[in-house]
DNA sequence: GAATAACTGGAATCAGGATTCCAGTAGAAT
DNA sequence: ATTCTACTGGAATCCTGATTCCAGTTATTC
């Protein structure tokens, strides 16, 4: 219960292989991730990570841990984009970019929408508010410019773009994430 | 393998207290789908319709038969009201008038956007079709009629109201409805 | 109201997957 | 180089939930 922290840093205790076997680790369920019908099991894990199922459900304490980890590992730097966006363009623009890259991502990592029901994952819980907090801010700041409708409330309107971009992205079809973007971005206008 | 699939009817075999737990696990299924965070095992499932489990389980030849059979007196009449509503009004009223029942329905019978993955439910995933038809059908008529913006391909319009409408209601936020139906109809309108 | 056959409850069994355990191995320290 | 201890593989165990089995019960038939 004491080193299961640390994955790289922090010179003490963690003999070498153990470091190498949590990268191991970390790296194979992130690549199960991406992977649209992979069963994201300790067995299936420890495979793709040359590993035994012991030491990957030790890595990180627990199976739910180490998906923890390498879910908040993709959607970290999610987060950072979405705040670099923030400060760039227009809003209603940066929105829409931002969208895409969201939904381009999660697609890309379909895994993400499947197998997760029923894990603890505080910090990738963390990263998903994080997320929706710059989703709300540029919702706010378009609203304010005028290019939102203002019968809409914000959060409402966070809400749904959220929702929807999670389906758009989990549905994963050709050409969709575009007609999403034409439509959504034009519907949220100011009706004429 | 020859009583199951009579749930009422055809005299022969099927004793009157089989015809009677059958409508009780039914009902029971049911139940519990329209329940969020219920735990829709056999268990569970017996427990509320007063019976074994065993019995539950024999009572459609499986957990999954089960579930099919109860999702599908769900969705059933869901086809047919869409099936109405495709002679009635103005296609996008009727499309628009469509989704909200879709989503009211499906926000009321929540547990059916969980719990039911990893489960082979054929006479499901055949009234899924159909509801998609329903929608593709209000969908090519509105833009037939010029509601909708013509360089949107039917079938890609199709998928993301089907999508999106799915992941409003499984949302199951307060207003979010209202929101999404009036965002969604704007912006499938052709662009002034 | 017997005789028969269908059905039932629930215990036993099976299945799939996470966790724990431990004998063996390999990094670290001197 | 030797000792010490952390770490490993993978078998054993545990857990959860579906299915099967069977002794007992109940509907049906005559």
């Amino acid at each position: 219960m004491e080193g299961v922290f640390h994955l790289s840093s922090e010179g003490r205790g963690l003999r070498a292989d153990a470091v190498r076997n949590r990268r191991l680790a970390l790296e194979a369920a992130t690549a199960l991730l991406a992977e649209s019908g992979a069963p994201l099991t300790v067995e299936a894990i420890a495979t793709r990570a040359g590993l035994g199922a012991g030491t990957v459900v030790r890595a990180f304490g627990g199976k739910g841990a180490l998906i923890d980890a390498a879910v908040s590992g993709l959607l970290g730097p999610m987060v950072e984009r979405g705040r670099d966006l923030l400060g760039q363009g227009r809003p209603l623009d940066a929105l829409r970019a931002f969208l895409a890259e969201l939904i381009a991502f999660q697609s890309a990592h379909h895994g993400v929408n499947d197998h997760l029901g029923g894990l603890d994952l505080p910090e990738t819980a963390r990263l998903r508010a994080e997320l929706e907090a710059v989703v709300r801010e540029l919702v706010v700041r378009a609203r304010a410019e005028g290019s939102i409708r203002a019968d809409l409330d914000p959060g409402l309107a966070t809400t749904l773009i959220g929702e929807t971009a999670f389906a758009v992205a989990r549905a994963a079809s050709p050409g969709l994430a575009e007609a999403y973007l034409a439509v959504m971005i034009d519907g949220l206008r100011p009706p004429v």
